[in-house]
DNA sequence: AAGGTCTTATTTTTT
DNA sequence: ATAAGACCTT
């Protein structure tokens, strides 16, 4: 409560102090918080204590390696580059890591080098990294070499749900037992707030709306603070968008929920508003990590800067080439402007590249090279020349997932294993087709994020009971479950509840318990909604008594199980992720039982599972490009090299668009260890019609002398077989007709063979392209 | 209130 | 092509 207190006439001068500089005056900083004595209970320790704070003795005094010998070790094999990077101590630190130059390594190794010459101890480093997946591996990687525990590794997002743990209730509102609402939840709740306030749903799309939101909250927040657009609405559109804005924020507070964007601005605000409780964090974490720091956004870099600026033992290590989140609020500017945001920072660059093949790499670097904002770099490889790329043309998605899962099959017999492959594509939908191919030739493979586990109904269901029993305040999660299984509370019903409700601002589960609310609802609903109101009271005690006691608590409680099966063919698919639910519950209450039921859905709410892919299970990976950003596989395809789909159409809209583009790209072919293939399909099946589309623009930035001859014979041969020549009776001027496009004259005729295309010109379709093959034109005379 | 059929939008990328 | 939503019937 001291911090509390003591902060409250500090809001202006913590502003103050942050617009004007930013490397905080260190003896004020102290002063300030020496002056709060902290008075926090310590109980026993669990993951998210702060655990023991910094003496104040300088980091030189502590520099007393008790073992110079393990150091010597630690740092052997390492490049000179590497070695400096690692054995850097104090100041900021600026690692310009290219693709597969050992940059984990280096973080690893830098982490232990900390700790082992006795600059840092493990609860004073906090290391940030992009993915929960990519904070599991350096974890474990840096355990093989420090075996002390206490380090914070996590992902800005993971961070800020721990400090708000604690932290949060200095802001009015909320309690440590807050909700993190995902993407859906979200959407659910502003599709509720726009019918509330009578919008139209479809022009104001749920969707979109909350994009807005984040966008706003990224951009306008970020630089001008919560107020930011009051007085500048113009028009009907931007006053649907503030107004369902200020209504999401408030009912987020009555919900006491965060979304993922809330997760950062609540703790920067709270870091801003009460310098006492950040100074703990600041004070604690004397060395501060941030790994793929290209991708940080403005509010990911003010937190950092309130957590280093104060000693600015900063590291960042970055890659600009593969900067690939702009479009979510990543600025570039934060690992650019790096030296001169933070004088006299140390810059290294790590420019030989371990992993890939001299082509590949000469291929990533033609690619790369094409795009103009910069800054040069020299990587190169002592590596082996390596295979030609390959490159496949094919007829349609499914034929380009038969040829992928043949080639697999190729290397599979060359003495790569599944588990070496992976698969990359730039839309989520391209995954179906691939998978298909790979069913049908049998390759084994996992889907690497794409329809996640906590996403799917059942989990969702259940996991919306637990936050309801954690939270009783979270509408979206009690509105969803309300009636699951169906207790015969109907729309109506819910209806008459919610205005209830939302009149005397009491949560829906509340309004259950009450009469009054009752009184307009008769028969089952009602009764219902009362023995609804019984059951979360009789659940009061669940959150203490650990995540799998609860959740086996609420399925019997609910007969969950009899409300699966249903006689639907999922039944069984839905029974088991249950019992994986069941599973990963009991899981965690016996790794972190101090944690319980909180903990366990603080979990299931920030790890997706792109976190759980693991490459040794034999199985080819299936997984977006972006998702493939900081892995590796000997073997790689990238699918759909196709223009419009990568670059992707809507990526050309915006400014850079296309430079993101092309370093996703270049992201895609820097995953490859020895084998690069790059695939195309001449005509793609979209929402039911087929289109045709050129190669993408990428294709020809590519040498091509780095092509083998085969990518020619290959395009063939896969092409071939099926297919007859249907081109040779046709001719330009001709009337044709098409089974969904109806009638048409021919344009113009190009290729040959199961290549052959025609561009038609259709009397009410317009102008498409279409591969003879597929297309069974009609001549019409 | 629940279950069926018809219409409609859906596809960038994710913590 | 599919899934969610609207709309209709029981």
């Amino acid at each position: 409560m001291t911090a509390m207190d003591s902060d409250a006439g500090k809001e202006e001068a913590g502003q103050a102090s942050f617009s004007t500089n930013f490397l905080w005056d260190e003896e004020e900083a102290l002063a300030k918080a020496n002056a709060e004595p902290e008075n926090r209970e310590m109980a026993e320790p669990s993951i998210w204590d702060v655990g023991p704070e910094d003496t104040g003795e300088p980091i030189v005094a502590r520099l007393t390696p008790s073992n110079p010998a393990s150091i010597e070790e630690l740092l052997e094999g390492l490049n000179p580059a590497q070695k400096e990077a690692t054995t850097w101590v104090e100041g900021p630190l600026l690692i310009l890591a290219g693709a597969g130059s050992g940059k984990t390594r280096v973080i690893t190794h830098r982490i232990a080098h900390l700790v082992r010459t006795g600059a840092a101890r493990p609860h004073e480093i906090l290391a940030i990294t992009f993915t929960n997946k990519a904070a599991k591996e350096m974890r474990e990687r840096v355990e093989r070499l420090v075996p002390e525990k206490g380090l914070w590794i996590s992902t800005f997002h993971s961070m800020c749900a721990r400090i708000l743990r604690r932290e949060i209730e200095v802001l009015p509102g909320f309690t440590r037992d807050f909700t993190i609402y995902d993407t859906s939840d979200k959407n659910q709740l502003v599709k509720t707030i726009l019918k509330e306030m009578n919008y139209d749903t479809k022009r104001f799309r749920p969707g979109m709306v909350s994009g807005w939101i984040s966008e706003w909250k990224n951009t306008s927040w970020a630089e001008a603070g919560e107020h930011s657009d009051d007085g500048q609405i113009q028009g009907y559109e931007d006053e649907v968008l503030v107004r369902t804005r200020r209504r999401y924020d408030e009912k987020m507070r009555q919900d006491n929920a965060l979304d993922f964007d809330d997760l950062l601005i609540r703790t920067l605000e709270i870091f801003e508003q009460h310098p006492g409780v950040r100074d703990q964090y600041a004070r604690r974490f004397r060395f501060v990590l941030v790994d793929e720091y290209q991708d940080t956004n403005r509010i990911q870099y003010r937190l950092t800067r309130h957590l280093a600026g104060h000693h600015g033992n900063l590291a960042v290590c970055g890659d600009p080439d593969q900067s690939i989140y702009a479009w979510r609020g990543a600025d570039i500017r934060n690992i650019m402007d790096f030296e001169q945001d933070w004088p006299g920072a140390k810059t290294v660059k790590l420019e030989q590249n371990y992993r890939s093949t001299k082509k590949i790499l000469r291929a990533a670097q033609a690619v790369i090279a094409n795009n103009s904002e910069r800054k040069e770099k020299d990587l190169f490889t002592e590596g082996e020349e390596g295979s030609d790329i390959c490159v496949l043309e094919c007829g349609d998605e499914n034929d380009e997932g038969d040829s992928i899962a043949g080639m697999i099959h190729d290397f599979k017999g060359k003495g790569y294993s599944f588990g070496d492959m992976a698969i990359l594509y730039r839309v989520n939908f391209m995954q179906r087709a691939l998978e298909r191919g790979m069913r049908f030739a049998g390759v084994p493979y996992q889907i690497v994020g794409g329809v996640e586990f906590y996403k799917r109904r059942e989990i969702r269901d259940l996991v919306s009971y637990l936050q309801l029993i954690v939270n009783p305040s979270a509408d979206v999660a009690c509105a969803r479950i309300l009636n699951v299984p169906a207790r015969g509370i109907g729309a109506k019903s819910v209806e008459k509840l919610s205005a209830w409700a939302t009149d005397r601002r009491v949560p829906l589960s509340r309004a259950c318990a009450s009469k009054e609310a009752l009184t307009n609802i008769r028969g089952r609903a009602k009764n219902s909604m009362a023995s609804f109101a019984e059951l979360l009271e009789s659940w009061l005690p669940l959150p203490d008594l650990g995540a799998s006691h609860s959740l086996r608590q609420v399925i019997e409680d609910v007969g969950y199980w009899r409300h699966l099966d249903n006689g639907e063919p999922e039944a069984m698919t839905r029974a088991e992720n249950v019992e994986e639910l069941m599973a990963s519950a009991e899981n965690w209450d016996k790794e972190f039982p101090k944690e319980g039921l909180r903990g366990f859905l603080q979990e299931v709410s920030l790890v997706s599972e792109v976190d759980g892919f693991s490459s040794e299970d034999g199985q080819v990976a299936l997984m977006t490009l972006h998702a493939a950003k900081g892995l590796e596989f000997p073997v790689v395809f990238i699918a759909g090299l196709e223009d419009e789909l990568l670059p992707h159409a809507n990526a050309m809209l915006s400014e850079g668009g296309i430079e993101e583009e092309r370093r996703l790209m270049y992201v895609g072919i820097t995953r490859a260890r020895e084998q690069l293939v790059l695939t195309r399909a001449v005509v793609r099946n979209h929402f039911g019609e087929f289109i045709s589309r050129n190669a993408s623009r990428f294709l020809d930035e590519i040498p091509p002398e780095l092509y083998g001859e085969e990518s020619e014979v290959e395009m063939m041969e896969n092409a071939l077989g099926s297919f007859d020549d249907k081109s040779s009776n046709l001719k330009v001027g001709m009337w044709v007709f098409h089974d969904h496009f109806g009638s048409g004259s021919i344009e113009e005729l190009m290729g040959s063979g199961p290549n052959a295309r025609a561009t038609v010109k259709f009397d009410s379709a317009g102008r498409r392209t279409l591969l003879l093959s597929y297309a069974n034109l009609k001549v019409l005379k």
